[in-house]
DNA sequence: CTGAAAGCGCTTACAG
DNA sequence: CTGAAAGCGCTTACAG
């Protein structure tokens, strides 16, 4: 248990030295004491402490996720990939649900800075405040991190961000271009996201010359489910709804069909996402694609860059598009 | 930048023991200078460095998860779990995507055995395999594992197993009860887990005196759907299916249901995991609950026993429950 | 109450 | 081709 390279030293008869040597397969060691070390590491089962080999190369090989919760659907393909891409490289994940609360974010990455990662990602548009924001500045300076779905003016820091406002603001020009006039917008929780979402809405409706209906669900099917039916109660005149959320959408259209509502042809139903829900649902969701592959994506691939050159820094923005189904 | 306690020390005007004392807020040293080094480590934004520390300390505060993909929502929940509850005693989690095969997950459990990890959890039935077995035998002899969902024969492996096979066998019985003569079941990838549940159906059907039907569908809803159908036409009497998996079970209601079928008048549905996916469909899906939820609590406080105890184990079956909804 | 020294498990110049 | 020594950033006896 726990034998360091001295140990190894002494079984093979060698240097702590040599044992190293061989480990980092550096050259210039005789191919017959580099194969006895080679042959007792195995016999041994040797493994190097990552966290002395760190403390003298002045590097960690891990990166830092930082989410607010995993069990979101929508942050665990970012989780993944990044995983995925940078083990390959003989880097490790640490990964963080840092919760609601602005103070729980700060203290996340004051956790990731003393684990000393050489690089972060934050996942999500509620990592977009003043107390994160600060967090970096006095915990993370001069790592590389990346923001999917967010943007601080930092010089360390880059962003994959989703235009969700002109993606909202594109669905309801499409509802109103195939004839929908009074479209309502049911949204989530007071998320950054949320916010461009409803912004969008509001530019298109205007602009349209449309009148503009806002409800606030709670978070779930059900949730969405009660507030649509308030909806339609109070504005039966309703002929189209977008969801902040997918989910929301799934719960909002059972409810309308439940309540002798023909979906699309009373009302048409546009989600948000392009989630699983969305081809699991019946009838089969229409939404506003959020891309979140693609943003993903392109985080890994920032980071990785920056990783090779610290200095590097892209901010790229990601183009939702409209995926028709059977609610539309 | 990468202040160390000997540059905090120099500008407090005190040697690093010093310094090193207050962060680690030792008594014995007098007030005023505590509060002089406690000011400049604050205005310094200095962060320990867990890496060093741990290496005098014998100790790395990480544990270590362990999932074949995180994408999956079966794995999710406990790793969050694990990751809330061990980050508020001081530790940070490593998470590993093992994959699919073997290499990965013996793979995996080399990494973590060179990041020190001090226990750590393997989180799915998948990693029920001599290879890791004999992975961890050889990198992780000692410190606490806990294997959500599987077992080994090791003294320092604790598990905690849903069981499937009962779960499933109840389900049959439950729908032979309730008149359904032609049970059919389709099952999902083959994994210890799907493995189990087979038996149970295959047992169950077997004392009952009824015919055994199974099928294997993709794991996709589509997928489900199309053996579904390929399963009512071969056999037209049937009269209940039950599904591995809810995503599958959504799949095959949906289908029957547009060939003509009702549900659950003529065919009988249930799932298994009782999944967000089986109260978003629509009808909403009976199922067989897993306990998801209880088999990740029961993992992690375990952990936290064997974290205090390093020789404690402990193995834990959790019976799942019928949840009966509207595709019964 | 405080500091100098040793040591945790590695790697890497520097000698030889 | 190989080894002894120093050092990475900490903590903790041991002195004083």
């Amino acid at each position: 248990m726990g034998l360091t390279i001295y140990d190894i030293a002494k079984r093979a008869g060698v240097s702590a030295s040599t044992v190293s040597r061989v480990i980092n397969a550096r050259p210039g060691i005789k191919k017959s004491t580099r194969e006895k070390v080679e042959r007792i590491l195995r016999e041994s089962n040797f493994s190097v402490s990552e966290a002395a080999r760190g403390l003298v190369n002045q590097t960690s090989r891990m990166i830092g996720i930082l989410v607010s919760d995993i069990r979101n659907q929508h942050h665990t393909e970012g989780a993944y990939m990044i995983e995925q891409h940078f083990r390959k490289k003989g880097y490790c994940s640490l990964l963080l649900n840092a919760g609601d609360t602005d103070e729980g974010r700060a203290e996340s990455i004051k956790i990731l800075s003393s684990r000393r990662v050489e690089a972060a990602v934050l996942i999500g548009s509620v990592f977009q405040s003043d107390a994160v924001r600060k967090a970096i500045e006095d915990y993370m300076p001069s790592i590389p991190v990346v923001f999917q779905n967010g943007f601080f003016d930092l010089q360390n820091v880059s962003s994959a961000i989703a235009d969700e406002f002109s993606g909202t603001a594109d669905a309801v020009r499409y509802l109103h271009k195939t004839g929908r006039r009074h479209i309502a917008y049911i949204n989530s929780n007071d998320t950054p996201s949320n916010r461009k979402k409803v912004a969008g809405y509001e530019k298109a409706v205007r602009e349209l010359g449309l009148g503009s209906i806002i409800c606030i669900a709670e978070d779930t099917a059900e949730g969405s489910a009660e507030t649509t039916e308030k909806l339609i109660s109070s504005h039966p005149e309703t002929d189209a709804i977008i969801y902040a959320v997918d989910l929301l959408a799934v719960g909002g259209a059972r409810r309308l069909l439940d309540l002798g509502k023909r979906v699309p042809e009373d009302v048409a139903i546009i989600g948000t996402d392009n989630s699983p829900f969305s081809t699991i649902s019946n009838p089969r969701l229409s939404t506003i694609d959020t891309k979140l592959y693609e943003l993903s994506a392109t985080c890994s691939s920032i980071l990785e860059k920056a990783i090779e050159n610290p200095s590097y820094t892209e901010h790229v923005v990601v183009k939702p598009s409209l995926v028709l189904r059977e609610t539309t």
